[in-house]
DNA sequence: ATATTATAGATATTAAGAGTCTTTAATATC
DNA sequence: GATATTAAAGACTCTTAATATCTATAATAT
């Protein structure tokens, strides 16, 4: 099982934004073509990042997004709940009560997501600024 | 991202091997009823099991598949890796030298699998079996 | 009013997963 | 040795999700 590239596309937007000084607007030219991609596929993650309430968008001139004012300490979860939605890894399909092995894949994925939680995308920007 | 029904399929599989008296073999006739899936689907995966080393395959009459003689203490990572292969959960496509992104969500990644590793199915054999 | 930029919807393409069917090879039993 | 039984392998189909692309629409700044 794989995350998907949207998922890493988005991450990287993030932390883009993250960097941008006063947290400005960058459009979605700029930021497509910094990962080498087509502005209308980008704009479709943006706009999921959008209604997650990570990102604010502005249309029209001097438009575009940049990190939200309100929503504060954005996690490496966050960001992947936004793109791929709040699934599960593991499902048993022989659905039997407190099935043991479903017990196991679910807590390992819950201490894995845990992990994503604490991550900061902020802590991030950072070193990558102090690179 | 979610891990394949053939994973699920395995992972009963080979709890329900381990519950065998003297882990005698089962033939895939049996093991695909007990899930209802069709023998053909099965057996494939059941020969990447038995390619992995986890379970010994014996054809023929009173044939059949059991738990390897040899490869003791297997975890539920074994049998993820034998199904699924050994890939990673994520790689950044802009391949940049060590890219702070991909070294949080790989960290990740290794504490959930260093988990499941440490999950031996033994173990979810004798819970069930005291039930 | 015009240029710019995000959003939405329709559509196409690709890749992987899921599953079936048929043939071949190996083994036990008689 | 003949026969029945069972796993392995290969070709193939079907479905679904991911990955896009294109066009039209709505919102905003100048």
């Amino acid at each position: 099982m794989r995350y998907s590239n949207a998922t890493n596309y988005a991450l990287h937007t993030m932390v883009h934004l993250m960097l941008q000084p006063e947290r400005s607007s960058v459009g979605v030219q700029e930021l497509a073509q910094m990962q080498d991609l087509s502005p209308t596929y980008l704009s479709k993650i943006l706009t999921k990042l959008t209604k997650a309430g990570l990102i604010e968008s502005t249309p029209g001139a001097k438009g575009g997004y940049k990190i939200s004012r309100t929503k504060h300490n954005i996690s490496f979860l966050d960001v992947i709940y936004a793109v791929e939605g709040e699934t599960n890894f593991f499902e048993c399909s022989i659905h039997h009560e407190g099935c043991l092995i479903e017990n196991v894949m679910t807590q390992a994925e819950e201490n894995m997501k845990s992990e994503l939680k604490s991550k900061l995308l902020i802590d991030i920007a950072k070193k990558a600024e102090s690179k």
